[in-house]
DNA sequence: TGGCGGCATTCACTGCAAACGTGTGCTGGC
DNA sequence: GCCAGCACACGTTTGCAGTGAATGCCGCCA
């Protein structure tokens, strides 16, 4: 299994993988033999190429159809084989333009990267939201909206904003939320989204005897409107582009992969993962598991600035992409991203 | 043309279109005869499709393939034939529960009505948020970020919020930025939003002599923060439900739908005549303009608190969509939505 | 031993013709 | 005005032969 590919075959490979990924169709020996400059024979080449079968590096739909390149073969490729090609100028352009920088907030840069890269790769762009349970807390402003409803507003550290109306059985002014808002802004700064709940719950208890009205008002405000946490999002811009594929020639197919994508929490825990591993992953055919077939790929990659990473950026295409191109275009426009969000 | 039809021919036409919504094939005068209770010979059914041909209600695809409804056909039974069927508690049930009530906000809110629409129909559910244009302001907030960084959130009267960063080449206090909301959620209030920015322009001239130093910064970031006037978004659930549709049996077909879906520029247009309509609104095929074979239609309602209406929310399906279904269906969501968006 | 030409074999795809089924229009009798 | 019957139209299906591309393997050669 773990043979050691010789370099003939290595190129071999590589060279199959080339002519798959810009024909999409089966790459039969002759064919190779012609586009590829080999300076050997057709003959020889199906010696290699049966090799490579054996190690589970190519597969063939039938006896006669030429072969196709398994996961195993493009993981090799992505892994080892590949060169990567930066993005041209034209490209880095149109990613820094996409990306609305100023006077944008949050999602509409997020989204602008994914529509930038459904539009340079013509795939799928996906991008989700930062998580936020991973954030700080930073600010909540409340707004009264009318009797007995007011609307809380959450800003955290990295300037994502949640808000959500709440309900009040008591009566209370604009000018007394802006209070508590006051008050619990710095009682909650800086800490994990996670723990101000605990900590809002916490005071409240401590204060009940020393109580004061407002602070008590604010606190339970507090509650209210940390009741439900936000969850995040994922935007996917360019779903039609997979009815180019001709790999989903078969409706079937499509359905299948519509269905995971909209229901999307397959999609959310891959691009968790990719969050976790601090860098940029690419899951091949059945490593996404997005299709049953296989026959999708993902190239994501997190953003954020410098250290921390908020969120996933990537592109989901069929596994004959062009990962060559793919590759940087998602690590640029991740870059790109992080740095609009550091400012 | 404007020939008046037979009760006979009226009831024919009513019973093809039963038919063909339901069978999704063509309908041939001998199916007819069989499947919906005429009393009449298939002769006979041929002779008035014959002439509902003529009137331009029936077209056949070829010489002997059966008839189809045209649009105008649809237009006809939608207007004068239907039988509204009343969603049944389950459906309402659905609805009530799909739409998120307390605790979620107004894009939730929103989205869940798409997706609810969506699961009933199992076409794609659309909604439009507010158009920012036509609210009227409530009140701003502002939440230093950072350095010469603040965030700007802004609230009208329908609860939308708004949200976009700053840069300023000031410093800036919280504390300020508490004031300076105070006084421009004072000096603003109840303004329509198309009218904030000339406010805040002409208020800055006239104090421009008189001039405190609190209230410049605040019309400053007033100024700053209403830069760029945000738009409506779409949100479109289940476009993977086309595929399900026999009639985009074509590829060409499904990938100029979805090029039209994902630009979104027609379908905003189509929407906000609905809105403006403030009324349902039902395109039919052609007359929705969304597929270039006149496939699609699109079944809208605006939904709003009592007699504003803020948005629009609706259906895209096939053209044989089940209207009888389809349209209370839309009707009853956008009510749960304008009792949840009132409270 | 590795490279390679040759050859039989496999298999999808294409084009074609015939058979089929469904539906239409029309005619003539009741 | 209704309708049974009939000739005709036309898309669809099926079977079949031919084509082309690819494979696997044998045996020769350096």
């Amino acid at each position: 299994m773990a043979e050691p590919l010789s370099d003939r075959a290595r190129d071999v490979l590589h060279a199959i993988i080339r002519e798959y990924i810009s024909t999409g169709g089966p790459v039969g020996s002759q064919q190779l033999a012609r586009t590829s400059g080999f300076e050997v024979s057709s003959a020889t080449l199906r010696n290699v190429m049966a090799d490579l079968e054996d190690l589970g590096y190519l597969d063939k739909p039938h006896t006669s159809a030429g072969r196709v390149p398994t996961d195993r073969a493009y993981r090799f490729y992505v892994d080892t084989l590949i060169r990567l090609r930066d993005p041209n100028p034209r490209e880095r352009d149109l990613i820094q333009r996409g990306i609305p920088s100023s006077g944008a907030n949050l999602e509409d840069a997020l989204q602008g990267a994914g529509r930038i890269l459904h539009f340079l790769t013509r795939h799928a762009g996906v991008v989700v939201t930062p998580r936020p349970t991973s954030g700080t807390f930073h600010r909540i402003e409340f707004v009264r909206l009318r009797e007995g409803r007011v609307l809380a507003i959450l800003v955290d550290q990295d300037g994502q904003v949640h808000n959500r109306p709440v309900a009040l059985d008591f009566e209370i002014s604009q000018e007394e939320l802006v209070r508590a808002s006051n008050y619990l802004s710095e009682l909650l700064e800086r800490l994990p989204l996670e723990q101000v709940r605990g900590r809002i719950e916490a005071e409240l208890a401590q204060d009940q005897a020393a109580y004061d009205q407002l602070e008590a008002k604010a606190l339970k405000l507090g509650l209210l409107a940390t009741g439900v946490p936000p969850t995040e999002k994922v935007f996917i811009e360019g779903t039609g582009s997979f009815l180019e594929a001709p790999e989903f020639a078969d409706i079937e197919r499509m359905k299948a992969l519509f269905r995971t994508l909209e229901e999307k929490t397959r999609l959310v825990a891959l691009l968790d993962r990719v969050q976790r591993a601090r860098e940029m992953q690419i899951f091949i055919g059945h490593e996404s598991d997005l299709s049953p077939g296989g026959e999708v790929s993902l190239v994501a990659t997190p953003y954020g600035p410098a250290d921390r990473s908020l969120g996933t950026v990537g592109v989901i295409g069929p596994t004959r992409m062009n990962y060559q191109r793919v590759i940087p275009l998602v690590q640029f426009t991740a870059q790109v991203l992080s740095s609009v969000l550091e400012d």
